[in-house]
DNA sequence: CCGATATTGAAGTCTGGACTTGACTATCCG
DNA sequence: CGGATAGTCAAGTCCAGACTTCAATATCGG
């Protein structure tokens, strides 16, 4: 299930919508099942279950289906995958952002 | 230019696109015009600036347009954006995410 | 077994957003 | 001035992806 660093694009297209959002929202409040969720979303469960989809491929959910039901719940994956991005980005973009002063003069090394 | 909750959507899905984070890419290692950016990316200038108006939107790049040339440079403010989402979303997938043994047993709060 | 209940699958619709083209404006410089 | 150079604007194309509906498929509870 180990997420490569080019579906860092996958994770934040997973964000970028506000229903899973709200789905995921939901679920830190508990687990809970399909119908459950889409209730107050006001979408059908077949566009929930769509989602949970790409939630659980991009490591923000885990779900397993009990009998009839399917219990989704928070993976903690996803979120992770959020931070390291964070973290490998922080020295890169502090790297540039102390040198606002001399923003022209490094132009030159274009073609 | 302050952004509020709900731009986080914006955000994410600033992020998501390939091409954006591609500019976002190039602009760590110093300032470029527009044109600079297009070139390797094999996209149109126009196409360029349109992504360049949603990373200013979203607080992720800051230009100014000096005699005929933009110049583009990261600006923080969508960075920390992101990293303020992930301090807020912490605590709360944390709390969840150390009970994975009760899994069930909290579905009662329901309809 | 029967009728709910819970979800899944396959299709189809529809809109937003990523890109393009082509025309236009503003600068630069010789 | 006049021809490059840099960017911008207005339209239009095109496709992914967010939804829907309708028809299965399990499971549960009597």
């Amino acid at each position: 299930m180990q997420l490569v660093t080019s579906d860092i694009g996958r994770v934040f297209n997973a964000l970028g919508d506000p229903t899973r959002r709200a789905i995921l929202d939901r679920l830190t409040l508990g687990p809970a099942s399909v119908s459950h969720l889409a209730g107050p979303l006001g979408v059908t469960v077949t566009a929930v279950g769509q989602h949970l989809q790409v939630l659980e491929e991009t490591g923000f959910v885990r779900t397993e289906k009990l009998g009839r039901v399917r219990s989704c719940r928070l993976d903690p994956a996803g979120f992770r995958t959020v931070e390291q991005w964070a973290a490998d980005h922080r020295a890169l973009w502090a790297r540039r952002l102390d040198r606002l002063g001399d923003l022209m003069a490094e132009e030159d090394d274009e073609a």
